[in-house]
RNA sequence: GGGCCUGUAGCUCAGUUGGUUAGAGCGCACCCCUGAUAAGGGUGAGGUCGGCCGUUCAAAUCGGCCCAGGCCCA
């Protein structure tokens, strides 16, 4: 007899064993067939509309476990909304130009105009940004990501580098672009521009000199170190500076101290006359010993913050410069006081920018004083070295000379020493047309996720120098401006100049203005101008996804409801959209920003392959399911570090088993149900279905409540909880 | 070195304005079931709430210092 059909047996097509790795590709290949993201959009047309913005990830390499935390926050919020009645599309992108494509390119082809020309190069730039973008593409659709990936944005898009040139000419419009100048890495021989990781550090011998700078006005030197009147020692008094760069010192415009540190002020004798220096405190006994000074006394003491504003002689030029303040300043060698040269130096620059000290730069691209340079035009600057040396000895600045073997960077290609050298750029002022002030009314504005984010970005704002948006790159979007070569002004008629370059990059791509002749657009005025050949900063490419996909597309909308990113883009693409956005259109591009943590290792520590704690999605999705990788996301609190290991991840698909089984048992319950005939009203139910109704609504808007609160942790959390009842 | 952030059972998380023996799910141990079976049920062990010092009648919760770690700078 067959008792089968007696008995109440699970009647249900869902699998009890999920099996993901082998099933997964087959269910989104489904997907893919049904073209579901279309049939959704299509159906939910009119439906109130949330736009959840993407930011660009960097076509290169793989996607690692970083990536698919932050696309599959997004593509949860994405389904969630979708199922509250949104409108909820998802437009994925990639950022597409910039140096670590063009160093991977190198590798392959050669440096641009040497082994290639600049448009080959620029070509086989495209094609290998291209094939990155399929690579992670591939990887994102497999974590079970919804999206337009038939038509994703991509920055080297014709009508996107169109867009991104549209946009600079905007924020130009709004005068908020400045051209300056910024100390860079410049190799003498190529005569141009090197980027950070065109630079090797090798050995070299430099002369290191300690020099003086003497104290233009004593008394009020004396009175700041508050010495003790009948105590005041004699002789000139001077600060002394130690450097291994004497041909920097013609750009020299201040001497820096370290607000903090202790100086003291020496009595001494050197060649029999008597004088006074300021020394770092820690320094002073081996700056004395290599002065091959044994006698000498402390008459005061103080702190650099005491010292600031006064000024010094410059040993060798009729100028006087400030003691300033920069935290750059160590007792790791020298004497704690720091020349500086803010046209030669990274330090320098930054520190000379917040004193408003000019960014002089007497070198010229082949590493020659330019003409005009007192002393040393003509001279190369490592020839230069010895007679600044000879200068400050006739003129008695120099208190100690020697040699010195250090690390110094050099140019990978020479292998000769580069220098640092200011250059001229393109900037967004901040505080030109008040472009920092307003950035600053509309962080407030903006619901940041968590509340401390807010915080964050706003003492970035607060602090951060002007905006660099030029690069001396092949790779890149190009600044396409006319400047007059005597004004050094911008063409009167930038705009719509601007505009005819841009319809002709929608066409032919950014090779459209490195090809352009200036006189096809000025004719016979294109004598005066320079045609800029500069490239923009990629993340003024990424700044811009506002612009040109959100304003663009339709089905989107400007300003976004999200921006979602790990929170390291509170410096980056937070940062860069929101300035864009407020030089162009006076508001910020989003509503709210949603930001997650890094992922770590079980113990909490950062995941590097030298560490061997690195756990690749790949990996976690053959063995175990993307839905696992993906439940794991969601079952973790995203606000500080992620943990992330085997155990976590096995606990993770125990988890995922137990809700899998949960929903077999229900299917098969209800297979046999129909609504119409067994529905039971509500006073026919017994009390403990009423208390489990009940129960069940209560979690129902916990969840709903989780969700709009993008609190996924505890619909995990919650869940399971329910389903011992 | 600076700004911001994190640190509650083996794992993931709760812990409301400071207030009784600090909770949940998973895992673990033991037991039961063996027609929901790569399942299910029951019982139980497990925590110096990162550390120290304060404020308080009372601190996981407030304050200070420190330790470990993360992001961004220098």
């Amino acid at each position: 007899m067959d008792y089968k059909s007696t008995l109440n047996l699970p009647t249900t097509g869902f699998a009890m064993k999920a099996n993901l790795a082998q099933r997964e590709p087959e269910r989104l290949k489904r997907w893919q067939q049904l073209e579901l993201y279309q049939k959704i959009r299509a159906q939910n047309q009119g439906r109130p509309l949330f736009v959840l913005h993407d930011g660009p990830p960097y076509a290169n390499g793989e996607i690692h476990i970083g990536h698919a935390v932050n696309k599959v926050l997004k593509d949860t919020i994405i389904k969630a909304k979708t199922l509250s009645g949104y409108d909820a599309p998802y437009v994925p992108g990639w950022d597409c130009h910039g140096l670590p494509i063009e160093l991977m390119v190198e590798k392959k082809v050669g440096k641009a105009g040497v082994k290639v020309s600049h448009k080959e190069f620029r070509k086989a730039c495209r094609d290998y940004a291209a094939k990155q973008v399929e690579l992670q593409k591939a990887a994102f659709i497999r974590l079970g990501v919804l999206g337009d990936w038939d038509k994703p944005y991509l920055t080297m898009d014709y009508l996107f580098e169109a867009d991104i040139v549209r946009s600079l000419a905007q924020i130009c419009r709004n005068e908020h672009i400045s051209k300056g100048a910024k100390p860079v890495h410049w190799c003498t021989d190529c005569g141009s521009a090197l980027a950070e990781a065109e630079v090797e550090y090798e050995d070299k011998h430099s002369p290191a000199i300690d020099v003086r700078f003497s104290v233009v006005d004593s008394d009020k030197f004396l009175a700041a170190c508050q010495l003790q009147p009948g105590h005041q020692g004699q002789g000139p008094i001077s600060v002394v500076i130690w450097t291994t760069t004497p041909w920097t010192l013609p750009a020299n415009q201040g001497v820096a101290l370290n607000a903090d540190m202790d100086y003291v002020l020496v009595q001494c004798q050197h060649e029999g006359q008597p004088e006074r220096l300021l020394l770092a405190h820690d320094l002073m006994k081996s700056a004395m010993l290599r002065f091959n000074i044994d006698e000498y006394h402390v008459l005061a003491n103080c702190q650099g913050a005491e010292l600031e504003h006064l000024l010094l002689q410059h040993p060798f030029y009729d100028r006087q410069v400030p003691i300033i303040l920069g935290e750059h300043v160590t007792i790791e060698a020298g004497t704690g006081a720091v020349h500086t040269a803010p046209g030669h130096g990274q330090d320098d620059y930054v520190v000379g920018q917040r004193y408003g000290l000019p960014v002089d730069n007497p070198v010229g691209a082949n590493g020659v004083f330019v003409p005009g340079t007192a002393l040393f035009e003509g001279m190369h600057v490592f020839s230069a070295n010895d007679k600044v040396i000879e200068t400050l000895k006739e003129r008695g600045k120099l208190l100690h000379h020697h040699a010195l073997l250090h690390s110094y960077p050099h140019c990978w290609r020479h292998h000769t020493p580069i220098i640092f050298r200011a250059t001229p750029q393109w900037f967004i002022a901040m505080d030109k047309n008040n472009l920092r002030a307003q950035a600053l009314t509309e962080i407030k504005r903006v619901q940041w996720i968590p509340d401390w984010g807010q915080a964050r970005i706003e003492s970035m704002i607060v602090g951060r120098p002007d905006w660099c948006i030029s690069r001396q790159r092949t790779w890149g979007v190009p600044i396409t401006l006319f400047v007059h070569k005597q004004t050094g002004e911008l063409h009167p008629e930038t705009e719509q100049l601007i505009e005819q370059v841009a319809l002709r990059i929608e066409q032919h791509g950014i090779d459209a203005w490195f090809e352009l002749s200036a006189d096809e657009l000025l004719g016979h005025d294109a004598e005066n101008y320079d045609k800029i050949s500069d490239t923009l900063d990629v993340w003024f490419d990424s700044g811009v996804t506002h612009a040109a996909v959100l304003a663009r597309r339709t089905g989107l909308r400007f300003p976004a409801d999200l921006y979602l990113e790990g929170s390291d883009q509170h410096r980056g693409w937070f940062q860069s959209s929101l300035l864009a956005s407020v030089a162009m259109h006076n508001v910020a591009p989003y509503q709210a920003v949603l930001t997650h943590g890094f992922t770590v290792d079980a113990k909490g520590e950062k995941m590097s392959k030298s560490k061997g704690n690195v756990i690749p999605p790949q990996s976690v999705m053959a063995k175990l399911g993307a839905d696992v990788l993906r439940l794991w996301v969601a079952s973790t609190d995203y606000r500080g570090e992620m943990r992330v290991s085997e155990e976590i991840l096995e606990r993770t698909s125990d988890g995922y088993r137990r809700l899998r089984n949960t929903a077999r048992f229900l299917l098969s319950n209800l297979a046999d149900f129909e609504p119409s005939q067994h529905l039971v009203s509500n006073d026919e139910l017994v009390a403990l279905d009423r208390f489990i109704l009940d129960k069940a609504y209560q979690l129902q808007q916990d969840v709903i409540a989780a969700y709009e609160a993008y609190q996924f942790q505890t619909v995990f959390q919650k869940s399971p909880s329910f389903l011992r009842h």
